[in-house]
DNA sequence: GGGTATTTGTTCGTATGTATG
DNA sequence: GCATACATACGAACAAATACC
């Protein structure tokens, strides 16, 4: 039997018996039975399946549909951007400029559009940043929640996964790859300017101030230690 | 050992020995010693990561380093689509929102910058719709490659790349699933008013011929008969 | 065209680890 | 602790596809 047989036929299996996400699989016996083929060519279609973020495997539990989240993508953009970074290319920087290039774009549409309500909880998230960066803290957290709530407003749920699998696509590689020489004080302003750009309703200035942010973040690049060649223990994804 | 080792091991050893799309991976028997696991447990490692596009497996040939496309997320997106579709969800729609959103942002700064070779080329592609337009003939092939052929002048692969992705995506989702009551006129159309708008550098203009554009589309959506449950014959996937 | 070696595809049997009751 | 159900892992064998001589 085509082993890619089995795996339409299971995608079909939970399309077809409207499964939920979270929903019970048949076990693995009951698959064999049901595709008509061996343990292992089932267990090797259920994991390509895993691996697509389709279903989900707990050891000794069961299998079951999986959440339909973006990480299968996050972990393919990551390996591919590494890769080829390793290879000399520059696909990190290929992979901000998607990012730039989305955000500007969507921003501009965003600008006096905001409830209040996200707009105060975004001042928060300023707030709180520059209260980190004053501590010397990391700022990574408060810009995942600053952006992942800046685009929250698009009302697309889609939409907003996408931008935050781009965001983590790049922050891990560029966490596994660069010596990044932040400079807090810098990004708490960046981010105060798009807030405020977004609050006034001027979508000129709400574009300029990402294409800033992101351009602070492009000057860090490139100006940062390139050269982490290998570092042999960097176990830098556990599955979702 | 455990399995999600596997893939990290194996996507490591890419990465270290700078292995370019197309080279050669280990065979079964070596990878097995290389690993220190059996032959079962390399099979499903690979298994998955063939599903994630990072490696390519030839029957009766060898292993290789896959072509690092965005294939696996067009699969992944759509089969996110479809189940969704299947539980009454909007997803279509959000998919279309989102190539609508990027699209919009990306042509309006495209405006006036696009090299006159290029807008030569979109000239062709619009003839050539309109010359299969009165034939009667399907659109969808000139379709692709003008939007394709507009976003070239990004001069960001990834950023093509990611386009075509969601492309794709919607209209493997819309073939299997509406019976799409198309207008080849009205497209040809709004394809002849989104190339004469960037042609004439005005920005305010190019977003809206993309966004009538897409208005006609989701029109077309919400028209079509939405009632195809399930037709079982449906292998709409071929890996690349 | 035929034969053989290499490589992946498929199957079976068996033992082990893990969670539930 | 014990029994049950399930996923995990290993080893061995044969089938099918491909390449090379």
């Amino acid at each position: 039997m085509a082993a890619r047989d089995l795996q339409e036929r299971i995608k079909k299996l939970i399309v077809d018996r409207r499964l939920p996400s979270g929903a019970p699989l048949p076990t693995e016996p009951e698959l064999m039975e049901f595709l008509g083929a061996s343990r292992n060519s089932v267990r090797e279609a259920l994991k390509a399946l895993q691996a697509m973020g389709i279903v989900e495997i707990r050891h000794g539990f069961g299998t079951y549909v999986g959440p339909m989240s973006l990480a299968p993508m996050v972990e393919g953009l990551a390996f591919r951007t590494l890769a080829g970074h390793h290879r000399g290319e520059d696909s990190l920087l290929q992979l901000l400029e998607l990012r730039e290039a989305m955000e500007a774009g969507l921003v501009s549409r965003l600008a006096g559009r905001l409830p209040e309500a996200d707009l105060t909880e975004l001042a928060a998230l300023v707030d709180r940043m520059e209260e980190r960066a004053a501590q010397g803290a990391g700022l990574t957290e408060t810009d995942r929640a600053f952006h992942a709530m800046l685009y929250r407003g698009l009302d697309n749920v889609l939409l907003s996964e996408v931008l935050e699998a781009f965001w983590d696509a790049f922050h891990r590689v560029q966490r596994d790859l660069v010596e990044v020489a932040e400079e807090p004080r810098v990004t708490g302003r960046r981010h105060r300017e798009i807030l405020d750009a977004v609050r006034s309703g001027d979508s000129i200035r709400a574009e300029k101030a990402i294409r800033d942010h992101f351009g602070n973040i492009r000057a860090r690049l490139s100006d940062a230690v390139m050269t982490r060649p290998q570092d042999p223990h960097t176990h830098h994804n556990e599955r979702v």
